[in-house]
DNA sequence: AACACACCTGGCCATCTGGCCAGGGTTCAT
DNA sequence: ATGAACCCTGGCCAGATGGCCAGGTGTGTT
């Protein structure tokens, strides 16, 4: 460890949230609390004015969610190491705020000392994943490999939000200005792509797998 | 006031929530932290055991949900006020929270003084609401009303389970040993109940409103 | 130019859908 | 016991569905 005590943003929009890590932050003499912002963009802007060296970023929060801020702190600033802290409910966000150059993603459930464990780490540049941050990357990977042979077009999607609002192929076909058998063509696609038997399969597992 | 300081537990299933909230309380001298506890079923026995004024719950927690711990402490103890914690993504628990018992429901952005306040009022037997909640519970019960005419059966439910999955009716059949006439009755009363004109739609409206 | 890809169309056909009709049975509260 | 629910069944039928076949267009890439 260096002399220099470790620079350290929170971003979250809950008072009660950034009042408990100030707290936890306070316990270590090698952390300094240098500012808080209560949604993503004033995150960036925090970060712009402050240079922190590490930004305990929650990914739930309004104007600007965690993960886009989490990418353009790290596109502007690499020095910037962004951790991750969110409750397990989320379980779908991890893959994102990963890919948006977190270094670390942690649970609300930590403990102050395993907190400390991670920004020390994040700021030597090691990641820090909680061991259920782990796990849920794991089933969100595996989760949507298997259902997919293939994007789904543009097309694809308009008319799989119509399947969706109970239109049927003639009705569709209507809308769109095609023929029913077009409509029935663009189904078909969906269901091979989606892994569905029928349209009511379709439409269910788009929904659940937030497609639409 | 009273000369006695108000006893309060804190129930939340996150660390630096609990910290956060008893460092909020700390800064007021009529209050005093007396236990915490990290899921329902805890918040029920700390109950039991300390007896405190006022509780202050999360709805989102494992083992025992808040509304449920809420329901057992305010039937156990009718001189225990609770005032409900929560963040704005959890709209729908709103109901559910006031109709267990809760005199306060709070959003996680509270300030300190507005927490102050809200717990001084439920231990005066004030209901103290936040008005993002009042309008999120305006919102629940009037989005719940339109699309329902009426609750749907257990074996509605299932049937529309195994049409969420796909299942077209003689495989609904096979699965619970009725004829394919049973599953379109009960195929009809759930399209009539929900507002839909085909399976497909019933399915969408099931899965939107989270009723499946 | 050749190719892949998305998009469009028509016809044939077995199957499924959902509305309508009719009739059973149970259990539970009034 | 007289409803009121919920659950079960059969038949009839127009329409929708989805798989299969065959073809067409335009785009952009290589």
């Amino acid at each position: 460890m260096s002399d220099e005590k470790i620079r350290i943003v929170i971003a979250d929009d809950h008072n009660v949230v950034r009042s408990g890590l100030s707290a936890f932050l306070q316990v270590f003499d090698d952390f300094e609390l240098v500012g808080e912002a209560a949604d993503g963009k004033e995150a960036v802007e925090v970060c712009e004015s402050l240079h922190p060296d590490v930004v305990l970023m929650d990914l739930v929060m309004p104007v600007m969610d965690g993960a886009q801020a989490t990418k353009e702190i790290r596109e502007r600033f690499d020095d910037i190491q962004v951790i991750v802290l969110t409750s397990f409910k989320e379980d779908d966000l991890i893959e994102g705020a990963l890919q948006a150059g977190a270094i670390g993603y942690l649970l609300k459930n930590v403990s102050a000392d395993e907190l400390a464990d991670a920004i020390r780490s994040a700021h030597a540049g090691k990641p820090a994943l909680a061991p259920e941050a782990a796990q849920a990357l794991i089933k969100a990977t595996s989760r949507r490999k298997q259902p997919y042979d293939d994007e789904l077009t543009a097309r694809e999607k308009e008319v799989l939000k119509m399947m969706a609002e109970g239109l049927s192929n003639p009705e569709i076909a209507q809308k769109l200005f095609v023929s029913r058998s077009t409509v029935k063509f663009h189904v078909s696609s969906i269901l091979s792509k989606l892994g569905a038997a029928s349209r009511t399969e379709a439409v269910s597992k788009a929904l659940q797998q937030k497609i639409i």
